[in-house]
DNA sequence: TGGCCTAACGCAAACGTTTTCGTGTTTATA
DNA sequence: TATAAACACGAAAACGTTTGCGTTAGGCCA
């Protein structure tokens, strides 16, 4: 079991200095030819590469840029992962996950582990209960080191940092609308509580299109779920809560749901209940996964571009690593990812 | 914009070395009391965390390991990514992700630049490109540089490492069986082309199980799908052709299928085709993710359990790194993860 | 007072690079 | 022939740690 060769090895067995050997794989004008040929020769023979772990300590710079997500199963993030992953390799940059599960301490341990040199700066979505506790001690005091932070999706609208966020009003909006175009007089909403900030976004875009419309929006129409449970183990009981919801308010022909699961889940309860998709009931989700595209009957939803997302963090986030040095440009964007509504086959 | 503090930095202001400094952060007994309270109260003001390059490089050991995977947004790599990320945070070291997006040529690129020392070894699963260019020389290349590989799911025999590997046989010829005994007569197959070697043995399992019971396996109902189209476009293309398998073979009235997709399709042409799931036909896939749950009917399927797969990799992987030092143990283990029939409404 | 022990600390090397600045040798020029 | 320039290379510092060992000073004992 051979170790990886080193520029020392190098040298030793050809009789030089470490510099010349190093100058020589670097083409210098200093390096007489002869020793360039030899040295690139022997190098290639032993498969030199140089040391990134060495490179990073002396230049000061990894190469690295980490990503800090809730969860990493879940369609969105990793769409999102897949475009920083894109557009970092093509900028000659690595990518380093890190996953909070939702938690605040497992996020405040990720950022603590990766902010001590593994990484030149975050992308990074936070976590719900960060969003509960609402304690943002460990972003500001990771930008006061000098590492920038580009936030997506779930973002703190307080913390000056680059993001990049869904138009997540809009596109509930517009969703909305196209269902009061489409004739339904009363529709439901199934969202999370309130602490989650898209959640509580996408309500705000249901009520402004209900109001637009001059239609009075009903509490008993609104379902909130507790988004902390983990539903792959609580499917029934959000389709319970979704059943309940149906069956008292008898009228609904219209659900806007805040995500894929809530939307399937209501078609599912909706054809339980003898209800016809979308003759009885239209319905539109949001998040453009698997699930919308391959249910039946498939699902009209708001796609959130979540590559495109990711793409957009990532040359935020290599646009400021890298502009760092030349001028000091302290001005943060915010980005907005245009939505676009999908129509498949569960709206007329 | 402050840098993060080093030793230097505090031994400096402390007016004492930078030894000292080190030696007192780690109650090194040479250290006077006095000396041992200044320092560390000091580093703890400026929040000092010693830097991870630094010591990557000295301990020549990063303690972080590589994921390389084709793709992320499926749910068996993303599951698998978070079992690896459960034990690896829990053993004390990152995750670092790299994505080869099927190809060949990304898959070297990646591994190349994660060996040079940004990692201390590897878990991965092979390109289909890789498996059909049968090219494995960046694995025995890596790994002769004294750098562990712990492959799992798609895996190549006649490496010598650990491997992870789903029974994928069993798993198939279990579905078969329980096809037969849900008294199907014409069980059909959806499969992929050979060079995928998990396809090729759930090819196998669904032909042994056949075969112990006598039935004789029929080509036309044995339908490869050529698994290099992105089938998130060519969605059509896929369902045309399981159409086509449906309209030729009438009396088919059972099918295994090696993967969610190909199930959750067969079952949406089967309905368009006027047939009842599971009274006229009933459907069993292969991986338990989103798909199956929430399709319409909830399909059966073989479960790899995949977090459990990158937790027992991770293991195997850390285990391996950390007696290198001890005993030179050359010997390698493979793990079979046994699958799990899930049954659902799509059999009876 | 001389010698020795011990407490408390600093030096320097090492990990693998890159790069600046010498230094010695050869060649060309006056 | 003396001197300058060109050439080819080496030494050393730096990035931030850890650690074995050397060094200093004071105290203790005989």
């Amino acid at each position: 079991m051979k170790r990886k060769v080193t520029l020392k090895q190098i040298a030793r067995e050809l009789d030089v200095s470490i510099s010349t050997v190093s100058k020589a794989l670097r083409n210098s004008p200093e390096i007489s030819d002869d020793t360039i040929q030899k040295v690139q020769a022997f190098a290639k023979l032993y498969n030199y590469r140089p040391n990134n772990i060495a490179l990073s300590l002396k230049n000061r710079k990894t190469n690295t840029i980490g990503i800090l997500i809730p969860e990493i199963v879940h369609h969105f993030f990793s769409k999102v992962i897949r475009g920083v992953e894109l557009v970092a390799n093509k900028r000659g940059y690595n990518v380093i996950i890190g996953l909070s599960n939702e938690s605040f301490a497992k996020e405040v341990i990720n950022m603590e582990m990766l902010a001590n040199g593994s990484i030149d700066g975050f992308i990074l979505s936070i976590s719900k209960e960060t969003q509960q506790l609402q304690d943002y001690h460990h972003f500001n005091e990771t930008m006061s080191q000098g590492m920038p932070i580009v936030m997506f999706d779930r973002v703190v609208p307080d913390i000056k940092c680059d993001k990049v966020i869904v138009d997540d009003f809009n596109g509930a909006k517009h969703a909305v609308e196209k269902l009061i175009e489409n004739k339904c007089k009363s529709i439901a909403l199934i969202t999370t509580k309130d602490y989650v900030s898209v959640g509580k976004l996408r309500t705000q875009g249901y009520l402004d299109a209900l109001e637009e419309s001059k239609i009075t929006p009903q509490a008993e129409l609104i379902l909130k779920i507790d988004d902390n449970l983990d539903y792959e183990v609580h499917l029934e009981k959000l389709e319970a809560e979704i059943e309940q919801l149906f069956k008292s308010n008898k009228k609904i022909d219209g659900v806007f749901a805040v995500n894929e699961l809530y939307a399937v889940s209501a078609m599912k309860v909706a054809r339980k209940l003898g209800l016809n998709i979308p003759n009885d009931i239209q319905v539109i989700g949001f998040t453009d996964g698997v699930l919308s595209k391959h249910a039946t009957p498939s699902l009209t939803t708001v796609s959130q571009h979540a590559q495109q997302m990711g793409e957009k963090a990532a040359d935020l986030l290599i646009d400021k690593l890298e502009s760092e040095n030349e001028d000091e440009d302290e001005s943060y964007h915010t980005v907005v990812i245009p939505t676009e509504l999908i129509e498949r086959k569960s709206t007329k």
